[in-house]
DNA sequence: ATAGGGTTAG
């Protein structure tokens, strides 16, 4: 039979058993002696979803002078593995067996494999590595192979080798601006995708539904709406807006820019298959916002289209009763999990311990953490260190305090909540003690920032900053909030203070926080537009109490929606609440 | 010939 007609026959398994059959009829045909044919197999063997690694492997075994491709498929396979570290040893055999004979060399498709492994293992070192052996080889030409290169620094957080390498690349087509845009984007550094982003429009370099996907996670991250309606805008125009994925990277950021009723829009006109990750972002959009029962609207409506809810379909519910307090519905949905085919993990626990807790049931939340069959993590301690601050509970604060240091925690926000529960109750030599221990155990604070957009740059504030070219201005605004909002019946949450000082010194030390600088800042800019304008901020910690029966006054004195999204959810503050209804 | 870049998550 002719090569092509066995290399389409290939092309057509699609079960496990076709490869078998296949493989037995090379056996007795002797195909096996072609090597193109013979690596082909191996390829879909090794890679493809039905098909096997080990059997892929045992084939290998055989062979008794395996050349490149056969080993680049058994590479492959691996790195596409629940082991892509195992990508590695093969790598470093075929190079011991590369150096001692002619049938077998490293080559492009060798090197692409193996970054592809230093990718999702997270291996930096290998990168670099690789990276070597590319320029060693001559291989740095080759735009496809310098792409997954600058993707694998990418991935394992190396920006700065990352845009070297971009800058060093002598080809350079979409996929690695893509590359590169993506990797800043997750990597903490959004703004700077964005630049490039924008480098590229100004280039005249061909976007496609992949680097806007990637543009558009990195608005999410910023909260920059302007950018992100532009990019929308552009979406539509180049008519990308039917793939999937742009489409889920769209209602993401409405949704974190704080428009999450402009996310529905999108979920809802989007005619074309939407996938699971369409209605899981959408249901978390909701939850967020506050909006439980819509977003459990959603998550229902996952079983009226029969399609399965998958594990985060199941956080994303979760996380809407979490926030509105919905606590019978919240332990039914977790208890409905295991039944339905879907092991709570680490984040669903996280959920509902947040969940109990909140709502005072801080035993309950207690005994759920003793009664995982995991290692419960740190994070569920310090939810219920939270929760007991919250329910002002020493006992239970107490009890998580000591896990915590036991697992060796040294996080500044659990001292502070339980110096927050002492100070709560007086104890101020219990107060003394925690600050004393902060001191010893060098504890790093993150310090609180909320920042803001306007006049289309981002403006960053601290507690008590002076940094703003137009501080003064701002002080002053805040001195008049201050008066306003004490005639409209304000009285400073002084009790939040940490701090055995005066209640004038401990209001004074509430009222320029990172928030309402920001807030004060942005009531100032938006004073001549239109009201249906908010304010829109954005914080790195959780809101302050005072900040939040401050930003209720503010918005129904200056008749200005307030949105501030902080480290989990939204704040809308509007005509005097906020769409939390004080339940955080 | 065979390879590269993308979405949701406490």
């Amino acid at each position: 039979m002719a090569r092509v007609y066995m290399e389409t026959l290939i092309e057509r398994c699609v079960t496990f058993s076709h490869i078998k059959q296949l493989h037995s009829h090379f056996l007795t045909a002797g195909h096996l002696q072609s090597s193109f044919l013979r690596s082909r197999l191996l390829d879909r063997c090794a890679v493809s979803p039905f098909g096997d690694l080990s059997v892929a492997v045992q084939i290998f075994r055989r062979i008794p002078k395996p050349l490149t491709n056969d080993w680049n498929a058994i590479i492959r396979g691996y790195a596409a593995s629940s082991q892509p570290s195992l990508a590695f040893s093969w790598y470093r055999s075929m190079l011991w067996q590369a150096s001692s004979s002619s049938l077998c060399r490293v080559d492009a498709l060798t090197c692409s494999f193996t970054l592809k492994a230093c990718a999702r293992a997270l291996c930096s070192s290998a990168t670099a590595q690789l990276h070597a052996q590319i320029n060693r080889r001559g291989l740095f030409a080759d735009a496809l192979l310098c792409t997954t290169l600058l993707d694998s620094y990418s991935k394992n957080g190396d920006l700065i080798s990352a845009h070297k390498l971009f800058d060093e690349m002598p080809v350079r087509d979409v996929a690695s601006w893509n590359a590169l845009i993506a990797g800043l984007a997750s990597g903490n550094k959004a703004h700077e995708a964005l630049e490039l982003y924008k480098l590229m429009e100004t280039e005249g370099v061909g976007r496609n539904e992949v680097t806007v996907v990637a543009a558009l996670g990195a608005c999410s991250h910023l909260g920059a709406i302007k950018e992100g309606e532009n990019i929308h805008g552009y979406v539509q125009d180049a008519n990308l807006d039917q793939n999937v994925f742009v489409k889920n990277a769209t209602i993401d950021m409405y949704t974190k820019c704080g428009f999450v009723d402009k996310a529905f829009q999108v979920f809802d006109q989007f005619t074309s298959k939407k996938s699971i990750v369409t209605w899981n972002t959408m249901i978390m959009g909701f939850a967020v916002h506050g909006e439980a029962h819509k977003a459990l609207e959603i998550f229902q409506k996952l079983e009226h289209n029969s399609i399965k809810p998958d594990d985060v379909s199941y956080l994303a519910a979760l996380t809407a009763t979490r926030h509105a307090g919905l606590v019978e519905y919240g332990t039914s949905i977790f208890n409905s999990m295991a039944c339905n085919g879907v092991e709570p993990n680490m984040k669903h626990y996280g959920c509902v311990v947040d969940l109990l807790g909140r709502a005072g049931k801080l035993r309950e939340a207690h005994d759920i953490i003793c009664s995982m069959s995991m290692l419960p993590d740190p994070i569920l301690w310090q939810s219920l260190l939270g929760a007991s601050e919250i329910h002002k509970n020493v006992e239970m604060a107490e009890i998580a305090s000591k896990k915590l240091i036991e697992l060796g925690v040294n996080n500044d926000g659990d001292f502070v909540l339980l110096s927050n529960i002492y100070a709560a109750q007086g104890r101020w030599k219990d107060v003394g003690r925690v600050r004393d221990d902060m001191e010893t155990k060098q504890v790093k604070k993150i310090p609180g920032l909320s920042y803001i957009e306007a006049e289309g740059t981002i403006h960053k504030f601290y507690n008590s900053d002076k940094s703003h070219e137009q501080w003064r201005k701002i002080y002053e605004k805040i001195d008049e909030i201050r008066f306003k909002i004490r005639e409209d019946g304000y009285v400073a949450q002084t009790g939040l203070v940490l701090h055995d000082i005066g209640e004038e010194e401990k209001e004074n030390a509430l009222c320029y926080h990172s928030e309402k600088l920001a807030v004060a800042y942005g009531l100032m800019m938006v004073e001549g537009a239109g009201e249906e304008t908010p304010v829109r901020v954005i914080k790195n910690l959780r809101i302050c109490g005072d900040c939040h029966v401050v930003f209720k006054h503010i918005s129904k004195i200056y008749k200005r929606e307030i949105i501030v999204r902080d480290r989990v959810r939204f704040h809308r503050f509007k005509d005097g609440s906020c769409s939390c209804k004080d339940y955080w």
